[in-house]
DNA sequence: GCAGATACTGCAAACGTTTGTACGTCAGCC
DNA sequence: GGCTGACGTACAAACGTTTGCAGTATCTGC
């Protein structure tokens, strides 16, 4: 009608100084306003050293002013760079359809500072592998994502390694196996168990078992460690297939303790969590920790200190790993080429072994 | 140390599935395989019923054998939805950088879980509350978020409200206020508080304190409603501010113990994480629990039950938490208007009180 | 056999940036 | 004074989708 609302006329830069009167959403909008170019804008807003200092600084001001601020899909889109990371956590060997360890969950949370830093978003995605490379892919091939992170590998080795064949920027927390492609940072893990093993057998104990589910392909490599330390002193090791998920784990080992030849008096577990568990189980039970029976932790999660007695345990140096992690898919990205970084545990003895 | 690999050239994988010969990496690409057009191949992809169920399924077919992907960036610019919740968690009035309390990771967890059930991704950030809204509007200007989910308003009410003005969906954990015009899905602290230190009084506790720091409007609204409690019984509370800096708890929960007038007979604690934390201490000192002090903790995380003795604790319900936040973003985004839900906590009575 | 409905499909215009290239101006230099 | 280069800006072409609209067969009923 009579009013048009092209308002293309940019003479009359009167009053509009304090009153975001007139909307602008776009980089045109704001060119119109600042009387110059969108190029120009979108270089100015980008500190770009290309545009007038003067410049650069009045757009920067009227930016603000307007509160205006790039669409980022558009960004993304056109740079083809998304500065965002994907994390994923693999639901794979745990029945429990949730996030709930809290030794990934501390890592995720180091990982979510690490990238903050680094000036990456973090895009969180739990996936539930189904034996195919699907489940990867999806976020690999979504274009949503600059590169990826995996907190733990679960049993799905290959299928990373066959993933890895045509996306790089990948790095996983795990277990290094040789052989592998795909770039890992994590824990000795066979140190780990050999570790904790040995040392409840300097202690005194002779009549082990390892605590935890070996679907994981770390664990699975603790107990092998463990069980290396417990040959080689001439001892048997008992696995207990404990699993991670919370409401089950006291009746697993109410179940474990009640079997015929449990008269365990060493344990290796796989986690801080399981060992605080069976704590509370024994406790119950009335044995005392570690007169009866000793217990060695694994993690060493900021909470393991607070058990009673503290827990010994082997620690993973977690905030490390995280930093290292981002490093590295940051050289990835970069067209860099890595390799593999597993850090040495150490062993933090506290009161549930005689030491 | 380190084991790695260089595995450089990747070029050569043409042996894998039946003829990737000719690379599709767009829409076009796969429509010129397919003989139709790029706007079929799209409706085809994305199921719509207006294309030729057969078509649909060859295009579909293809899509998988040339392991084609839409690009998300270009979707979603394009459709203006991105499918993308933002989870922020503020840092506020903790010192440490660092997203540590298990309490927001547990949330975290469930949220994650609620939103990949949901279809939505979620974008973690973190971020440091600066008295100026930009550290929120820096996400929910973004354009990269459909909604944002808050984990804890910290002390930024005000803030959040200001920009609740103008970005309609979103949802924070937290304490209601009356007059807040952002909507919040929480406990009612206020009863939590009532609750813990009606329980200490009536387990026969005199001399009474609050362990938390009140910066987070939560934690002041605990006191809030412990205080209430206690002078109902014409008792005397005294405040304790701890923080929730993992590594500084013990030395200020030895400080607040070693006051001279710190002969507490029971203790409210602002969570789970500090009465913990106590417990340890005391038991150090080698006072008993809950003989000579009782505890109340306050979340009643998983971990509640394995601490000794088992804590006795206010729990609020985080799983059905996130499942409220998670319907209300969505009924947000969808247009509808909602209001804030605070649920009532229960008190779940173990071992730290003498019930 | 024909009008009109129906069912698909193609075309092309967005979505809002970034960035290579071209253009214009101005200073310095011989 | 014209040439060279530096500097600053404008122009327009992508980036890869989605989607309204128009077009073309095929079908239906009379």
């Amino acid at each position: 009608m009579g009013a048009g609302m092209e308002d293309s006329d940019l003479g009359n830069d009167d009053t509009d100084t304090s009153g975001p009167d007139v909307e602008v959403r776009t980089l045109a909008d704001l060119a119109r306003v600042a009387g110059v170019s969108a190029g120009t804008v979108s270089r100015a807003l980008a500190g770009k050293s290309l545009v007038n200092a003067e410049t650069r600084e009045r757009i920067q001001a009227l930016a603000r002013q307007y509160g205006f601020r790039p669409n980022q899909m558009a960004s993304k889109l056109r740079s083809r760079r998304t500065g965002v990371i994907g994390v994923v956590i693999p639901l794979g060997h745990e029945k429990r359809q949730q996030i709930s360890d809290p030794f990934f969950l501390t890592l995720l949370g180091h990982l979510a500072d690490q990238l903050t830093e680094a000036g990456y978003d973090l895009m969180l995605s739990r996936a539930i592998p189904d034996g195919t490379p699907d489940w990867l892919e999806r976020i690999t091939g979504s274009g949503m994502v600059d590169g990826v992170l995996l907190i733990g590998q679960s049993d799905q080795s290959e299928v990373i390694d066959q993933v890895v064949s045509h996306y790089r920027p990948l790095v996983a927390w795990g277990n290094h196996r040789e052989g592998q492609k795909h770039i890992v940072v994590g824990t000795d893990n066979e140190l780990g168990g050999r570790l904790a093993a040995e040392h409840l057998i300097a202690c005194g104990a002779r009549r082990l078992a390892f605590f935890g589910d070996t679907g994981g392909i770390e664990i699975a490599t603790r107990l092998r460690g463990a069980r290396a330390a417990a040959e080689a002193a001439g001892l048997h090791i008992t696995h207990v297939p404990i699993k991670l998920a919370d409401a089950e784990m006291g009746p697993q080992l109410e179940a474990a303790f009640a079997a015929p030849d449990a008269d365990y008096d060493g344990i290796v577990t796989a986690s801080d969590l399981i060992a605080m568990s069976a704590l509370h189980v024994l406790h119950e039970m009335g044995r005392k920790i570690p007169g009866d029976v000793q217990i060695v932790g694994f993690d060493d999660l900021p909470l393991a200190r607070l058990t009673s007695p503290p827990l010994t345990t082997v620690r993973q140096e977690i905030g490390q790993g995280a930093k290292v992690m981002v490093e590295k898919i940051r050289a990835l990205i970069e067209g860099e080429t890595r390799i593999s970084k597993v850090m040495p545990p150490t062993l933090i003895v506290r009161e549930t072994t005689r030491s």
